[in-house]
DNA sequence: AATGTTTTTATGTCTGCACATAATAATCTG
DNA sequence: CAGATTATTATGTGCAGACATAAAAACATT
């Protein structure tokens, strides 16, 4: 009997998932090599590396050189969140966009944000403040930091058509960032400009984005209630 | 002069990339194809598919068969969180971890859980819940439920020593899931369980993952205040 | 026994070539 | 001119073979 040919990568991967799941290859079992695999499924090693590679990337398989593949003992599970321009997101659930801006000034910012985007402590920073709306309701509060020195063309532009949040999309590309998720209380000024009562729970997303070394922008959004943030698995 | 030589992948990404950023190729322009930059950067055409396909995984690049690649005009920011078991998630912040089952029960869900999970309406499922600890304060509530017929081995399953989140993890494959982040306000009893005020803001997240085409679980957990769920971009 | 050195080996990647495939562009046809 | 057909072209992927590299394992040395 003849071993079924598996011509693609794809399928090769299918195969190699099967095996996983069905538990022929269980948790932290070291699986043959791409040599012998190739020879298995008739194919080209390099088609083996390439479903296997894949793999690895999905976090099914840990690899190392010389010491080979294996199966994940505990697979992560990698969930990848794409992050947008709030209009697109907006017009995504078919909702109608709008902006308002609330305040665009050069301040000295509080020294928790100089501190983490590495400006002087004396040296001012265009503060933008917006609010975004679907369907004429609240959305998300935008309170964002820019780094003048490293994009300098933000101080002529007024922000009161296009929101920061799109325009630095755009017009300030940068190398890195972190990102993070949590929960908040609405303080009194946002529970009033999102329009929610007092200490209601909201989603916050504070995000920091740098170009090589100097930082490039700190944006905290808090979105209205009722926002989930979803992604598959 | 000789154009310099690019002779692996990661550095032919290297120079994609800097021309991007340098905007030699701006936002939503056509670039070369692959033959050409294969000429001009001194490689192989597979060096080069290489280095550009994995800037479109990345999101930098659009491609299309004959159409060509060009760089994405809005590069959507990729956050890939990895979520792992809570005991490891603990553990890495170099905390103690601690488990407490509270309830474990087989019971006919609340039609939004049997809804969810496609499960007959009157049928049980199996229901635990419980806290993980870090240095012995409240770290995150678990509230699991666990479609039995496609995990029957959970029945025999006390989760009184392991937690499902991580007894699953090693049991139950599966081959797809949903997730979602979200902000809520501490019910009395999630209060009181997470020893904090009522109606903190909590962070929540909510997972479903199937097996083909059947449920295998849905668990909501829920963290204590202060939680931020982090990565890079 | 502890340490340093060499060998072995599995993965990582490059090359050059071929053909597949999808989508656009060009052409033909009613 | 609209619609269908065919040609063209850029990416997608396959193959075989080669060398690079990291790390484990075996061996040698002090």
């Amino acid at each position: 009997m003849t071993a079924p040919t598996f011509r693609n990568w794809q399928s090769v991967q299918e195969e190699v998932r099967r095996r996983i799941h069905a538990r022929e290859w269980p948790p932290g079992e070291l699986i043959p090599n791409e040599a012998d695999l190739a020879m298995e499924f008739g194919c080209a090693r390099a088609t083996v590396n390439r479903a296997l590679r894949s793999l690895a990337d999905s976090g099914l398989l840990d690899r190392r050189r010389k010491a080979g593949t294996r199966v994940a003992a505990q697979p992560v599970a990698k969930a990848t969140l794409d992050i947008s321009v709030i209009r697109k997101e907006v017009e995504e659930r078919g909702c109608k966009y709008g902006y308002q801006l609330i305040e665009r000034s050069e301040a000295i910012p509080p020294l928790e944000v100089s501190g983490s985007m590495r400006t002087p402590a004396a040296g001012t920073l265009l503060h933008v403040r917006a609010l975004h709306l679907a369907d004429d309701a609240a959305y998300a509060l935008e309170d964002r930091w820019i780094n003048t020195t490293v994009v300098p063309k933000a101080l002529s532009e007024g922000f009161d058509q296009i929101s920061a949040n799109e325009w630095l999309m755009a017009n300030a590309p940068y190398t890195g960032g972190e990102i993070g998720f949590s929960a908040v209380q609405a303080t009194p000024e946002e529970a009033d400009m999102l329009r929610v009562s007092e200490r209601s729970a909201l989603f916050a997303i504070d995000r920091l984005t740098w170009d090589h070394t100097a930082s490039v922008t700190k944006v905290r959004l808090i979105y209205a209630p009722g926002y989930q943030l979803r992604t598959v698995l």
